[in-house]
Formats: C-alpha cells, structure tokens, sequence
RNA sequence: GGGUCGGUGCCCGAGAGGCUAAAGGGGACGGGCUGUAAACCCGUUGGCGUAAGCCUACGUUGGUUCGAAUCCAACCCGGCCCA
C-alpha cells in the first residue's frame, strides 16, 4: 500500500487497453494514500451466464489487483439490468431472466469469482442494482434518457451493425446503458473496470456522475480474451472456453492446444508473470513453444486448483499424448449383457451418441478395444472386466461386467 | 393500419410440386502430418435397423394433391417502404 504512485499505475496498467484517464487516477490513487480512503473499484456483472470462464478471470485479476492495493472491489449484480439484456458485444437481443434465475446465476457467479477476488468485507461489496432501479418514477426515467441522444446511441457499432443488417433493435436496449451509468453515481464509483465491449456503458457513467456533481470514474478497460479457436471472444455459447471449474485435465489439455500465437496474449491476462520473461517464453529461439505452453498451462492450472495437481495434470497429458499410453483414471462402466454389438457397446458406455455415431467412428477406424483398432461397425464383443474401450484420442472407458 | 419481402439442419445459406435427409460454406467430430500445436490435406456430420427399409425434420395449424420445404388459407415472428 506504500508503493509509490507510479508503481502502482505500472501495475494497473499491465494488460490493459485503456485508462481514461491516467492523470485522473495517479489523482484518485494519490488523494487515496493522502486520506486514508479506499478507492471503489466498480465491476458491473452479468448474471445471465453463470459460469466464469478464463475471459471473465481477465477483468477480475484486474479486480484483484486493486483489492490488493487497499482498495475496495464493489461488485454490481445487474440484476434489474438483466431484465433487459445488454445489447452490447450481441448480434441479438437478449432474452430477458426472471428474479430466481437471476439469484441462482449469481450465487454461482460468487462461489466461481471468490476464485480470485477477496472476499473479506474490507475488500469486497456486493450490491444488486434492483436496489436503486426498482424505485425509479416514469419521471425520473425520463430525465434520465434526456441525458443522451438517439445519434449517440446508433453511433455504436453493435448497433450500427444490427440496424443495417435488418435486425431488430429494442427500443429498451437503449435504456441499458443509462441504467449502468446510474449505477456508478449511486454507488460513487471511483473507478469501472470493464472489457472493450463496456467502454460506451462506462463513459455513460462518467456523464452521469459530472452531470450529478460526482467526480467521473475512471474507467479502464481490459482486452477481451481470444477463445480456443483463436478468432472469436471466449464465450460459453461458442465453446471456444475454458471454464474456471473445468477439471484439472482438462482445462491442461486445452491449453495446450492454443496456437503458439495466442500464448503471449494467455500469459499476459492472465498469469501475473513479468512482461520481460514473457517476452522471452514466447521467443521460439530462447523457448520452445511446447515448454513454455507447458509452463502456461501448469499456471492456470495452478490458479485454479494448486501445484501439486497442475504437476499431475501435466504427467497425465504426457502420457496420454505425447506417449500414446492410457491415463490412469478411466471412467469405469458396468455392463450386464455377455455378449454385446460394438455399436451398443459404445452407446452404454457414453463413448458416443447414438447408433449412427458409433458406426461412423468404427468406420473412420478412431474405435479400439485394448489398443486394437476395430473396424467392422457389427462386430460382436464378449465383454471382460478390465477391456478398455477407446475412441478418438481422448475418450476412454474401462469395462466391468455385472 | 396499408404494401412488400422473408422465417430451411448446430449456425449462415441454396432449393420453388416427385431425382430432397435437403447444394454450398462455417463449426463440430474422426484420420494424416505434428509439439494432441496452429496451418494444411482427407473423410464424416438427423434417429432406428446387419440390410432392404422405416421414422422425424424446412415458423405454427389446417387444406389442395397419388405426392408438399416447395401450391393455398389462417395465424405467429421479423425486415423494408408508406401512413
């Protein structure tokens, strides 16, 4: 709490896009060590997606940071906003959630966010914004839309786009900003961090404040985390997520399986490593892309779970892939027929979906029973405790028999 | 309110009475190459059936027809133009 001013915007700095701005918050973080006062370091969430995934961690190590600063993480459940539906970083309107999905969505939220944040009250409030939106008059409503304009709003990209592109547009999408920006001046934030899809809601909120006589937020923004597919924004409805209760295993193999060009991008958001040694695990001459992706995903792995599972983790993907051996724990699945078709041995063992499923992977030859590939799709089996069952590269079950 | 165009598989998008489980692309999955990389190449991609075949599916509900994703009617949803 002692550093120096311009350590700790370094710090803050680290794996953002933008601060607006920076001279406001070297203002804020001085004013802060001078008086003793915690600075409020708002995070608006939406609790339409409950489970966090690495792209959420980006802001909320962000978060964490600032807690770790001395200061105070005040987290916003938008859960007025929510029955709306944020139109940002969205080609469509969002479905609107009723009060018990909502509640459900962000009780999950917090058992996944405490992850990473604090959760001491010193450190951390939470307050939904149905507190101060349920009250609002026709009236004050109003006055509140008087504060921004039409042309302003379809300036927005996402926006912009939907309306060209034919689709429709709600006239209360536009409210969602407002009510986001009336937030900070209840909650007289101080600071609003957000991803780059936030930016409009959060200079709203500055607006808001100056225009109630508040000093504006300072409002930062942090990039959005590349899915696994290397193109599109980590989201759930795309798949292309880690999520942050993943199993250990998992969440391992599917860091290794990003690009090497997306590694700097991972280690910078979310690992808390120095850019200097960054720099140099993402240089193929001083680092082989494998190793440092092993180091990569061992730090993840670790943040979520701890070393000693991150270590074994490792082994395990090791072993399966780059030596070609069984893992160790293989789900086991109890068969009572004697004598079973292939195809049905796959479907009981939820190796696959359906019949026609566990035809075509017995003919693209991806099925094998102890290491021998099948490849008739009606074959019989005679099922034996401990015959081990393999499709693709990844999916395993050992059998037992009834 | 009037006119007009449209709603197709996980997504985008062709099809305009039988040859349509429905072109093409994306995604996903499997195989090859590898560092399970990425990129690339090949293949698969509704369900049941060993198979012949059957069932379910083109917004919803009815209708016309031997036969409908395709024609008709009503309804629901959306775009655009006019008011």
């Amino acid at each position: 709490m002692t550093k120096k001013i311009t350590e700790q915007i370094k710090l803050i700095k680290r794996g953002t896009i933008e601060i607006l701005t920076e001279e406001e918050l070297a203002e804020k973080l001085a004013e802060s060590a001078k008086t003793d006062r915690q600075l409020r370091i708002k995070l608006g969430l939406d609790p339409t997606s409950p489970d966090i995934h690495l792209g959420h961690t980006v802001v909320l190590r962000k978060m964490r940071q600032f807690q770790d600063l001395g200061h105070k993480a005040v987290l916003i459940i938008g859960d007025y906003t929510a029955r709306i539906g944020d139109p940002s970083g969205q080609d469509k309107t969002r479905p609107m959630l009723n009060q018990k999905q909502i509640e459900e969505n962000a009780k999950t939220y917090f058992e996944q966010a405490g992850k990473i944040l604090e959760t001491s009250e010193e450190k951390l409030e939470v307050r939904y914004n149905s507190e101060w939106l349920s009250d609002l008059k026709l009236v004050d409503i109003i006055k509140l839309t008087s504060n921004m304009t039409v042309a302003r709003m379809l300036e927005r990209d996402i926006f912009e786009l939907r309306y060209k592109k034919g689709d429709p547009i709600g006239i209360h999408e536009f409210l969602y900003p407002l009510m986001q920006g009336y937030d900070s001046v209840i909650i007289k934030s101080d600071v609003e961090l957000g991803g780059t899809d936030q930016t409009f809601n959060n200079l709203v909120g500055r607006d808001l404040q100056r225009i109630n006589g508040q000093k504006p937020q300072v409002v930062i923004t942090t990039p959005i985390l590349v899915g696994l597919d290397g193109q599109e924004k980590m989201s759930k409805s795309k798949g292309n997520y880690i999520g942050v209760t993943d199993e250990p295993n998992d969440m391992f193999g599917k860091i290794m399986s990003i690009s090497d060009e997306m590694m700097e991008n991972y280690f910078t958001l979310l690992t808390d490593l120095p850019t200097e040694k960054i720099t140099e695990l993402v240089n193929p001459d001083k680092t082989h892309p494998k190793k440092a992706k092993v180091l990569l995903a061992k730090a993840i792995v670790t943040d979520f779970y701890d070393e000693k599972i991150a270590e074994l983790a490792s082994a395990q993907f090791d072993k399966i892939f780059a030596q070609g051996q069984l893992p160790d724990d293989i789900p086991e699945v109890i068969i009572a027929d004697p004598k079973i078709s292939i195809k049905q041995l796959l479907i009981s063992s939820k190796l696959v979906e359906s019949g026609g499923e566990a035809k075509r992977m017995v003919v693209q030859e991806a099925v094998s029973i102890n290491g021998e590939k099948i490849n008739d799709p009606n074959m019989e089996i005679t099922p034996k405790t401990g015959m081990v069952i393999q499709v693709g590269k990844r999916k395993f079950a050992r059998l037992r028999i009834k």
